[in-house]
Order: C-alpha cells, then structure tokens, then sequence
DNA sequence: AAACAATTTAAACGCTTGTTTGAAGTATGT
DNA sequence: ACATACTTCAAACAAGCGTTTAAATTGTTT
C-alpha cells in the first residue's frame, strides 16, 4: 500500500538527469539554461527536447524520480511503528512518529552528493509558494503529511488541531533547514562542526519532539 | 548603537520598489523581467536603469529597504531585553532571548501586505545557498545572529556550543515556516484557522523555547 | 523669461533563451 | 544485407531579456 513504482530511464536520460539535478540546485532551477545542462552532460542542445519532451518535463521528472522513493520509505517507517504499537497494545509515542518522518528524510538527504542536491531543490521548492512546480511537490507530499498529522494527532489527542497544525508547520520548517547546510553563519562556530547523520537526527528529532509538547 | 539610518527615494523610485518587491514575492527574483515591473508600475522602462542604474541594483534597494528597519528594532528589543535583566541583577531567560528576534520579526511579516511579501522573499533568500544575493543577506544578519548566539550561549552555558548552533539553525527554520503561510496543506485543516498574530508571536516562541531545551 | 538640469519617453541594440528542423548516424530485426 | 526504427547532430528560429540611446518633456534656478 502507497508504494510507488520508479520509472525507468535510459543512459543519455540519465546523464540528463543527474546534470539537472546539480545545477537546479547549485544554480537554481530558473537560472539553469538547457545549454549549461547539455553541454555540462556532454550530450547534443536538442536531447533534453528530444527525451523530455520540454525544460518543464524534465524539472517535473528530476522531481519525481528521487521523491517516489523517498516517500515510499517514510510510509513503510510510519506503517511500520504504527503496527508495532498495535502489535504492543500501546499508543505511539510523539518521538517515534516524528523520527519515522525525520530519519528517512534526513538519511536520504546525506547518503550522497545526487541526492543532498535533490533535497536542497525540494527545500527550495518548499520555500517558494508561488513556485509553478509546487503544485506537483504538494499533491506528492500530500497523503504523507495527512497520515503524519493523523497519527500526531492520535498521539497528543488533547492538543487542539488547530495548535498542532501549526506546530506541524514548524517541523518541517526545522526538516527543512536540519536536511541542508544552509547556515546563516554564526561567528562563534569553527568550521562547520560537521556532525554526523545519527547526531543530527537526534537532535533534530528531540528539538521537534520537545516543540510538539512545550511546558 | 547599531541603528542604521534608512534611505530617501522618490516617489518614482518607491513605485518601482513597491511594484518589484510585489513581483518578486509573488513569481520570484530571477523569473520577473523589467518589463513587468515598470509596465506594472506604469512607468517607463528605462526607469528602472535610470534611477538604480540595473536590475541587480534594484534587487538590493529592495532588500536594504526594509531589512535596515527591521533589524535596527531587533537590535533594540535584544539591547533592551539584556539591559532590563542587567538591571534586576539575572540572567536573560531563553524564551526573552527568542521572544526579542521573533516577536519583531512576526509582527514586521503582518503588518501589511508589501511587508508580507517582503519577508517572502527574506525566506526564500535564506532557503537559497547559492543565491547570488545571499552573501548581501547573510552580511546584514551577521551581527544581529552572533548577538543572538551569544545571549543563548549565556542564558545555557552547561550546552555544547555545536549543540546550540545547531538549535539555533532549527530556529530560524522554524522562523522562516511561521512568517508565511507556506502551509503544506493538512487535510484536516479547515481552511485556514487564520489566529492572530499575538498567537502565532506566542506559539513559535514557545515552540523554539522548549526545543532549545529538550528532555 | 531664459537657461540649465533632471526626468520621461519611444525605439532600438546585442544577446540569450527554449524549441524546432531535417539530415546524418546508429542500432535492431528479419 | 537490407529495411525500419531510434537517436544524435548542427543549424536555425522566433521571442524575450537587460540595457543603451537620443530626443522630448518637465522641473528648477537665475
């Protein structure tokens, strides 16, 4: 259930692919030109055309083709805690919902330099509201966000919905900024401390979790 | 101390600005053309390069426009947080430190539709590390985000200083979520609950607080 | 009222953009 | 080996971009 079959491509669509993820992310998607994508992929002006069909097309599967199995392993994690609590005769616990959302993201987001660009496009494409691809991000995400708000929701039943929505909100603002070095620099820091994957999921997971229950 | 005198514009010039920073919040920095703006604006097109001289030019008057405002009332509100504890001889608490950067910035975001979609492109600015004009952003944020950290830093001297940084980038995520309506939509949510801003003030500083200090 | 400076205007500039074309090349199946 | 489909290629296309120009207009000073 809610798994997603990926799509398969070709060699040359592949270097597209990779190509285009880059520089959307390094250069931002409306600042790339099919020239820079081409000729950096070695391959002819009018193959993007040709594969793709049109720029549009090719954003809209640099976009599909990573966030279909991302969101394939954040439904078998939250599937997954969910039955085991079932299977324990207890209710999930705050903690557990919000690491079945964060490690999967986070995990994904550091396992490679393809797929920390992926994600620094989809954060981009989170912050952007009037964004012309946000449409496609937001009818993806959105079965995921209902089925995490739902068992939030089971899980802090005396929280209003209204208070949870927005702290909700707030997770994925922290997710948003946790899965990017994005980093306003602060001076104290030295160097970027460059902690590893498990630490920053922690943390981020006790900062959210500490937030959905303050007091 | 840290006060920043603002910038006199013509009324042509404040058209322009107004007009840009609508576009710019609404379709983005890269994808409006001067064309839009000055035809919007309902002045010539040349007078966007006649009075600030390019496009990239008047992208910064429309950052430094209201950035300079802003920060100088986050300046005052930390300065005086830390003076008013000074003087009743303790220490600041961590939800004054964040109320004093989050409560003007909330408050600017709200105050009208232009601030609104100022602090729209604020976030996405602060969402795009490649951003040819993040280095300006990052510049102007500097010494207000080490006064911030080091307020933190004292208010919880017993936390790691990566730890604390690392909280501090989730707060300002949590920032960037909570002064737009970014709003993934949640199924449950019945069109937007819309609350007051005193509520919002409340909600993320409390938010952030409790992340601050888990466990 | 005349002289000067500042601003607005319409038109054009060179350049880059995404897309299309038709020929050349390559692979596949019989 | 031939016919057929698929892929690559260089070249060109119209459209849109930021910027510049020089004349017309408006505002200010003397």
């Amino acid at each position: 259930m809610n798994y997603i079959a990926p799509v398969k491509y070709s060699a040359t669509q592949e270097i597209i692919l990779d190509t285009a993820e880059h520089l959307f992310a390094t250069q931002g998607i409306h600042a790339t030109t099919l020239r820079a994508i081409t000729s950096t992929a070695k391959v002819n002006l009018a193959a993007v055309n040709y594969h793709f069909g049109s720029k549009k097309q090719l954003i809209q599967a640099v976009l599909l083709r990573r966030m279909t199995p991302l969101n394939n392993e954040r439904h078998r994690q939250l599937n997954a805690i969910i039955q085991t609590a079932r299977d324990e005769n207890r209710r999930t616990t705050v903690a557990e919902i919000l690491h079945a959302f964060i490690e999967p993201t986070l995990h994904f987001s550091q396992k490679n330099m393809a797929h920390k660009d992926f994600m620094s496009i989809v954060s981009t494409l989170m912050m952007n509201p009037h964004n012309e691809f946000r449409s496609l991000f937001v009818s993806i995400m959105k079965p995921l966000i209902d089925q995490l708000f739902a068992a939030l929701k089971a899980a802090l039943p005396t929280i209003p919905s209204t208070t949870l929505q927005m702290r909700l909100q707030f997770t994925l603002g922290t997710l948003t900024f946790a899965m990017r070095e994005i980093d306003i620099p602060i001076s104290a820091q030295q160097q970027q401390p460059a902690s590893d994957i498990e630490t920053l999921i922690d943390e981020t997971v006790s900062f959210v979790s500490a937030g959905m229950e303050p007091l």
